[in-house]
DNA sequence: CAGTATCCGGCCGGATACTG
DNA sequence: CAGTATCCGGCCGGATACTG
């Protein structure tokens, strides 16, 4: 969703920046940054490889990339040990943590609505069928 | 995202699971649905056109797509009216206007919190370089 | 340990053209 | 108007193997 061209000579404002979250979607929400930035958030700091384990399926190179990623948004902070072997650790930083209530919210409304959600499919598939 | 396989017999709890937002990300989140949540919710009910040129730069396919997905999920309802030519309305169903209060909050946190990420990310581009 | 390198398949979204 | 049909390219993520 990298808007470019968002000075474009078309008359009135892009459709699309009236959407104001289209920017926070995707560095909060893009794909596996919410199990990371999740993970972080209630098990504290952790090293790559607890991180890895901790979340299911994700391969080393994709982590990798995630945390480089959240890394460069400032959500996440970096630290690394020159021993042998090396140890690098991640935790959420002051802006990660910020997301904490949103969070909060988000979970909230998924313990409330996602059984109405499930409910609508059914029924929508039913008719369908 | 679609997890599959959550009762595999691996021992203790599948840790993806241990993010409980996963999949209210996939319904609210996926590419495309904010905005026309967004739209739906603060211009009202719409006609497909309208949505189509509200949001630039879809196309009329993956806007039908994104539309029955919403309708599916209960986010949106979709209204046929039988005339010459044919007349269809969207609207934001009470669950999708649950979403409401979780908006402003992201765009509360956007209007805060935006501004630390791009310097973060200017920062971390200086020192790669 | 904490990654990187390479290859590769699938899927999704965009473009274009067409229809009841 | 409100879509559907078809084709197609790119990208992203997964698998696998390797390294300081």
């Amino acid at each position: 969703m990298a808007t470019k061209g968002m000075q474009t000579a078309t008359a009135g404002t892009d459709p699309e920046l009236a959407c104001p979250i289209g920017p926070v979607v995707d560095i909060v929400f893009s794909r596996w940054t919410t199990p990371i930035l999740w993970s972080l958030h209630t098990h504290g700091r952790q090293r790559f490889v607890e991180l890895e384990r901790g979340i299911a399926r994700i391969t080393p190179k994709v982590l990798t990339q995630r945390l480089r990623q959240l890394e460069r948004d400032g959500l996440v902070v970096r630290t690394y040990h020159p021993e042998v072997p090396p140890r690098v650790e991640y935790e959420i930083s002051e802006l990660g943590r910020s997301l904490a209530p949103l969070f909060a919210h988000l979970a909230e409304w998924a313990t409330d609505n996602l059984d109405k959600v499930e409910q609508s499919r059914h029924d929508y598939d039913a008719d369908s069928a």
